[in-house]
DNA sequence: CTGTTAGCGCGTTCAG
DNA sequence: CTGAACGCGCTAACAG
């Protein structure tokens, strides 16, 4: 910079100027500052611009994993909407452990990061998650699932709504023995969802039954094959996750159980290839793009807002039900109309 | 920093050297000195010390976008290694842009990233790509594409060999009629697996043909439409990726072919549901999440040795071909081996 | 409108 | 083994 600020015959501070587009720089000598920065293609240096700034123009994402499409597409809508703002991301993985995600945080403080978008995992008793007063004033928006008391802004899908729309359609489609397969890991959005799931069931006189299963096909399989042992199998199974759907897809694939014929199916959240399976699973679709967009541009409306905001802001994302061929619904619906 | 000192009545110098784990320090000023810490809950500030030490203990990704899962699962992979190395990641996503990765680049080199792993995007003739003689002294690894005329490590599958597997494999199930669908965009993987296919077919004495088409469900369709009403219609297809080959079954499924009765298909690049459609999609799998961690160690080899490793290290990775249903094999082998 | 001074928080260098 | 001075590259605050 002292290099620029020697060709252009100026002082440093001038060229600082230049670079920031203060208004009171005389044209001339800027045309000369930036003559000058183009010949010695001078780029700043961000590291000692964030040390002196106390802010980095970086902000952080914080997902379980990558693999997880989900998570993979609502990073990518953040890192877009952080692309406009020309913001850098920091991204890290938690692996949902409360452990590594407040030592990632922490990292991500140490790093200067101006805000934070982050999935959170189950806090531990033993940690302070992202509650830790050290991380106060640091905006936080979560994403998926919202941090129980606190007022972090979040986003997040209309869970028990989603549950109960997916449960209601089963119910609509004259099923009655209709179970929910859901993970065993203590997580908001399971919970939520097996809420929604018996609300539907209980409103219609039926009798809820929570499968909880582990994240390993082993474990559906085995927990499927109960089931459909038992004594009044269930006619139909509303999943609670991607995973879970896909586990239970193979788990059925496997037991050579036949949709919709056999059993009846809807799950929590599209997929990739669900519209192209014989047949199309019925889903109900989160809006992936618009999480990620939405939390995002959350986050950096707090950072740019001048005028106090109030804290807390909860957006509640709605979701729509893609009806396929796994409940037989196109059948049953064309019989209704005739 | 300098309260802890005052606190534990010595220098922030040696406080430094606490923190860096200098081999002359007592152990009893040590002791003190973390005791101070720790009351203070001192953290240190991770952008000074970048700032000093021109190096961040951050790396770069950059990779074309994370909605496609192939990428979200290498970034995972690398994210996996820096996490083992005490790194952080910045990750940003270019669009297959050569434009936005210089830019992005860039950016990288002025937060002082100490390396970058990057799935190169077609180099433009107006920009200089990664080549940018600015770029010479950042440690670069490329992924899934090698960057021409450089010697940039780079981490890659046997692109050519598993086309000719795959393209082999339709041969020998009695396939005369085999068309490779590939995308139209100029890129290494896809140029490299036609030549694979090409020469599978010259050496097979059969005629290659090769239709290239967009990223586009439509165009896809219409050139599967195309395809299929000419005058040789093939039996069988190979396509060169994830992407094409989720639209090419979109295509055979809204136009009603049955596979593998109608036309056999083989998709280079496994995919999640792949083994529970209808038929199940014979593929040639792509090691994921090994590219990505190959990609990764490579770099941090490069970071953390001493001793100069020539530069230029290439790493082809093996394929896999895994046979399910979408070809018929199964019934054949069974045929044969009678 | 421009320059000077000072300091962000750390680590390298050289004395003690 | 420990401390003092200095500077990494930039910008806020104050002069001029």
């Amino acid at each position: 910079m002292s290099d620029v600020a020697k060709l252009a015959g100026v002082s440093t501070m001038t060229v600082s100027r230049v670079l920031n587009h203060h208004p009171r720089v005389t044209q001339e000598t800027q045309q000369r500052v930036l003559h000058a920065i183009g010949r010695l293609q001078y780029k700043r240096n961000e590291v000692a611009r964030s040390l002196r700034k106390q802010s980095s123009r970086q902000i952080g994402i914080l997902v379980p994993n990558l693999s997880d499409s989900f998570f993979a597409e609502c990073a990518h809508a953040i890192g877009l909407v952080a692309k406009q703002h020309s913001y850098s991301v920091v991204l890290s993985t938690t692996d949902d452990d409360a452990k590594v995600e407040h030592e990632e945080v922490r990292r991500m403080m140490q790093r200067n990061v101006d805000g934070l978008v982050v999935v959170p995992a189950m806090p531990l008793k033993s940690t302070p998650g992202l509650l830790d007063p050290d991380f106060q004033h640091l905006p936080i928006v979560a994403l998926d699932r919202p941090i129980e008391g606190s007022n972090f802004d979040s986003v997040v899908v209309q869970n028990k709504r989603g549950a109960r729309i997916g449960t209601d359609h089963l119910i609509a489609l004259g099923h009655s023995q209709i179970a929910c397969v859901s993970l065993e890991r203590q997580m908001y959005t399971m919970r939520v969802r097996q809420q929604g799931y018996k609300e539907a069931m209980l409103a219609a006189g039926l009798k809820p039954e929570v499968i909880l299963v582990g994240d390993s096909l082993a474990g559906s399989l085995a927990a499927i094959r109960a089931m459909l042992d038992g004594e009044s199998p269930p006619t139909a199974i509303f999943c609670a996750n991607n995973l879970v759907t896909r586990n239970v897809l193979h788990s059925l694939y496997r037991l050579g159980i036949k949709l919709p014929e056999q059993v009846a199916l809807v799950g929590f959240d599209d997929f990739e290839t669900a519209d192209m399976l014989t047949p199309a699973i019925t889903v109900v679709r989160q809006p992936l793009e618009s999480l990620g967009r939405t939390a995002g541009e959350l986050l950096f409306s707090r950072l740019t807002d001048d005028n106090e905001t109030p804290a807390g802001r909860h957006i509640v994302l709605p979701l729509e039900l893609i009806v396929r061929g796994s409940c037989g619904a196109r059948a049953v619906v064309r019989a209704e109309s005739k």
